[in-house]
DNA sequence: CATCTTATGCTCACGGAGAGTATAAATGGC
DNA sequence: GCCATTTATACTCTCCGTGAGCATAAGATG
């Protein structure tokens, strides 16, 4: 940038480069989170950006539109990032990648397209606590992140790292916080514990279970989990990625996949009633084990007689 | 884009364009929020994108400090956005202005810049609630943004028109949401109540008091505003915009400022310092009125103990 | 000394959230 | 038909965070 302050103008102001747009399209199918994946999973969705849209968000609808063949039920700009540190090489064209998270259904996914719907967990198998602390935490993990912390040339910095390993992952009786998706990534980036480090560096680092992506896109991956996790908390997102009628407990399994972990029925259902978010539809569901259960729908008029809409889930902490 | 997923590629995808950066740059100074100003006030400090840098944020970073002549605390990527809808021409070339909100402090800008420091109040009249309800807002806002609703061409949509007003600007015995700064400026700008909208429209739009921005900065300023007044709920940015040492008044001055609304002093007082957020310098305040007050300091530590380090702040609701 | 201003300590009541108990309503196996 | 199993749903209880107010201390000013 320039050392003095500029008026802003339209005129070309500095070298040319192009846009990207990315997008972290997320679909929850029986208790599974999933991101639509291109080239065998290997990558996320993007492509160039066309100036004929109006706005950034429009190209993003009409190419999700064209993909899916129905509208996006909510679309989030999530980070810019400028292509440059990591793909090294200083005279390829630069580029401004800008990505986004969408919510969908994936039973709406049209034909004859490349995309596939693939569990997010796949890719950050470390996320999952649904069942529990995935036992290759303890087991694998941590011990390569002690490790690292250890290789710090300091004792003062190897607390710090140690400390930001502990906390990130849940480690030394502290709480697991299923927020910081993207900061245990970078951490383990940051370890040289992933494949996608790994080629820059050139160490080896197959070593935590977990499928890499081309380029940034796991890195993209986990900040739209980061966001997501963190923003069905206060607001109405999950049912984006409902059906249209719903029981309590299909509902809560959504959110339990997408937090992953899980939360107590009696007060998820208390919360849920007493913001009324939703209504009876007078069904009942079919095909179900157990008591049968009141299905509801979406109350879409709180949208508009709320301004925060809150959605307090269970997951405060524990 | 593309009508079918693609390949991320290095390679040039799409036409060239150029990236341009804004700065949301904040300090506080005796009770006052400011931000950076170019141009008389009119715009916020903008230049192109230098890919020399790493990544967006340094440049960014570099960028201010050769501005301010000191580090920048704490920085954060705000929005990108094409420029296209706004700007109206299609042939001029295409920008994508990425933001960013930067805390700093004003005491420490350099000398022999054109930068200066400008009340944020002064674009956002109807944003500033220390001193209660500003009257204007009942006297000229509502009854403009009652007409505006009333002009709606059908009974639902006048409805719904009015229900965000009263959302947003906590009308009919609604409470103020402090946070919702964008909306509420983008509900006048879509009601034709400024300056910057009758660019576009053609329309009378100088009833609403505010100083208007250059081209998309005052929706870019509300963006930052509302980012900060949501994050200093939960992330101790605050300090970022203190001086070494301050009373907890001066403290909860400052959260004042930027919130917009006052808080319940006791409360305060016993917020910051069961979160230790905080320890006593030992000195005591000079040159004060009444009893003097201690000076405290932020404890930088309390970054490394905690993952979300929560400045719990009493802004939660009225 | 009276008054003003700010600092600081303490209490109280309400409501939200976590957690547990109890009961109802279905299915499938024997 | 009875029992085990599974899920739905209704209550209750306790703890704590938070909003709000009262009371007192410690300085300056006239």
């Amino acid at each position: 940038m320039a050392r003095t302050p500029q008026k802003p103008s339209t005129a070309p102001s500095g070298n040319a480069i192009t846009a990207d747009l990315v997008a972290v399209l997320v679909a929850v199918t029986d208790g599974t989170p999933k991101i639509m994946t291109i080239a065998g999973g290997s990558a996320l969705p993007s492509g160039p950006f066309e100036f004929s849209h109006r706005s950034l968000q429009t190209a993003l609808r009409a190419w999700v539109e064209a993909q899916t063949g129905h509208p996006l039920g909510y679309v989030e700009q999530l980070y810019t990032f400028a292509d440059r540190g990591r793909s090294g090489d200083a005279r390829t064209p630069h580029s401004v990648s800008i990505s986004y998270l969408g919510l969908t259904r994936e039973d709406q996914v049209g034909e004859g397209f490349e995309a596939h719907w693939t569990g997010w967990y796949g890719y950050f198998p470390w996320e999952d606590h649904r069942a529990g602390v995935p036992p290759f935490l303890a087991k694998v993990i941590t011990p390569k992140l002690k490790a690292w912390a250890k290789s710090a040339p300091s004792p003062t910095l190897q607390r710090e790292r140690w400390q930001r390993c502990a906390i990130n992952f849940g480690l030394d009786d502290r709480a697991w916080n299923e927020e910081l998706v993207l900061q245990r990534y970078e951490l383990l980036y940051e370890a040289g514990l992933i494949p996608e480090a790994g080629r820059e560096h050139g160490r080896d680092t197959a070593v935590v279970p977990g499928k890499p992506m081309t380029a940034d896109h796991r890195r993209i991956l986990a900040t739209g989990i980061a966001r997501l996790r963190a923003k069905i908390k206060y607001r109405p997102v999950v049912f984006e990625l409902m059906p249209a009628e719903f029981t309590l407990l299909q509902l809560q399994r959504s959110v339990e996949a997408l937090a992953g972990r899980l939360v107590h029925k009696q007060n998820f259902r208390r919360l849920i009633e007493q913001q009324e978010l939703v209504e009876e539809t007078g069904a009942m569901a079919a095909d179900t084990v157990g008591r049968p259960a009141k299905l509801f729908r979406f109350r879409h008029a709180v949208l508009a007689e709320r301004a925060v809409a809150g959605t307090k889930l269970p997951l405060t902490r524990t």
